[in-house]
DNA sequence: TCTGGGGTCCTAGGACCC
DNA sequence: TCTGGGGTCCTAGGACCC
């Protein structure tokens, strides 16, 4: 009833095509028209694609394949590395424009955003208002994309999903019986290979199949997971777009596979060392401070092993960061040769909120660690007080 | 097809407290 | 000595997405 009375609200979902290698093509006009993909160190024996132009998928290439694969493919695929710091200043133009439209932007990746656009026009005018969109970004910035149209979230990132490049897809709720459900459950977002096997053991292989099954059945089988994609596939998503969700990082990690498995202590030592320095980096450029570390191994064989610490003061610099990590490694790796290393920091606050906290609680900071003291004075110099000071030891 | 690197959210058990 | 129930934090792992 409540439901009913709500205003219907219009949500679209910009989605950018191949954006990585569609920013390289406006750079550089002249890799227009080409197959064209971004690789990660395309010399590297373990290089994937991160992502190809429509040309190169024509040669059945695509994302996440190997470089050696897609070059048998297409001979003459034109690789380029990535470059993280153009798609960002790209990316925020992106958002940018999108925002000149409403408020109501949540960018949820690099590439992609919802807008609420409801208080701009109704579902017929919504249309005009992509096209002007998608024709804004084509004109100003020189990449194209697919805006899916819908009354919530996952029907308008379904349906821009349904028409690339450059599509405008309106997918209302009652369409739902006639184009989604026959389709296979893999299709849906939100359901992988591990969702679709289990579904598979309820008999449950297209998304009408979901849409109708037990509800009870589906929560023991998948949880709380299991009711939402079951709503999902009945077209209803109550998700608010929020302009500020991707103010609220939640953690800052930094990875990276060996050029060849790795058995050496001191080596492994080297490559936390550097990616300590990787993550304090993005922190200290983000203005972000965490309390919990936690570091990531993957064998030669493919597990995945994760170890975390919770600290008292929150990490930021390299040193630090290093300490911890070197400290969990040491700890917890039996010698097995090793794939990947990895460091993450979470539980992420903005610096200057701790500093409010600390100066509002005229804050008592209990370490046992020498290196704090360091920490204490940098953190009093910048209030400007001498606030904080050293509580007793674990008292 | 031998598989990158950045994330988010969820689950589940154990510790600890009231 | 055995009996509770609820809440929160910590840790580890899994699933999924771009």
């Amino acid at each position: 009833m409540k439901n009913s009375l709500r205003k219907a609200k219009v949500i679209l979902h910009v989605d950018m095509n191949s954006f990585f290698a569609s920013v390289e093509q406006a750079y550089d006009s002249s890799l227009k028209g080409l197959p064209l993909a971004i690789a990660g160190n395309p010399q590297h024996r373990r290089g994937i694609l991160v992502t190809c132009t429509y040309e190169a998928r024509a040669f059945g290439v695509y994302t996440t394949m190997t470089v050696g694969e897609a070059r048998r493919l297409c001979p003459d695929l034109v690789i380029i590395p990535p470059d993280f710091e153009k798609y960002r200043r790209a990316s925020s133009q992106v958002f940018e424009i999108l925002r000149s439209y409403t408020e109501l932007v949540e960018p949820v990746s690099i590439d992609e955003a919802y807008m609420d656009i409801t208080s701009i026009g109704g579902l017929t005018n919504a249309e005009n208002i992509a096209k002007e969109i998608q024709q804004h970004l084509l004109d100003t910035l020189d990449l194209p994309c697919s805006i899916g149209i819908g009354p919530n979230k996952f029907l308008a990132k379904t349906a821009s999903d349904m028409k690339k490049p450059l599509g405008i897809t309106i997918l209302r709720k009652r369409q739902m019986p006639e184009i989604l459900w026959p389709k296979p459950v893999i299709h849906m977002h939100g359901v992988g290979k591990s969702t679709e096997k289990k579904l598979a053991e309820l008999n449950i292989f297209t998304i009408g199949n979901l849409a109708n099954a037990d509800e009870i059945t589906v929560k023991m089988k998948l949880g709380k997971n299991g009711v939402r994609l079951k709503e999902r596939a009945n077209g209803i998503d109550h998700r608010e777009v929020d302009p500020e969700a991707a103010n609220e990082r939640k953690s800052v990690g930094s990875s990276t596979t060996l050029p060849t498995d790795e058995t050496d202590l001191s080596a492994c030592l080297k490559i936390f060392e550097w990616l300590a320095e990787k993550v304090a980096f993005r922190l200290e450029r983000q203005k972000l401070a965490g309390t919990v570390i936690m570091i990531q191994i993957r064998t030669a064989d493919w597990q995945n092993i994760t170890r975390s610490k919770t600290v008292l003061n929150p990490l930021v610099k390299s040193e630090h960061i290093y300490k911890e990590a070197k400290s969990l490694f040491e700890r917890h790796w039996d010698g097995e040769p090793i794939r990947l290393l990895g460091i993450t920091i979470s539980n992420v606050l903005p610096t200057e909120q701790l500093f409010e906290q600390l100066s509002i609680d005229n804050f008592e900071v209990h370490a046992k660690d020498e290196k704090i003291d360091g920490l204490i004075s940098a953190l009093n110099k910048e209030l400007g007080t001498d606030m904080i000071k050293r509580g007793n030891q674990l008292d």
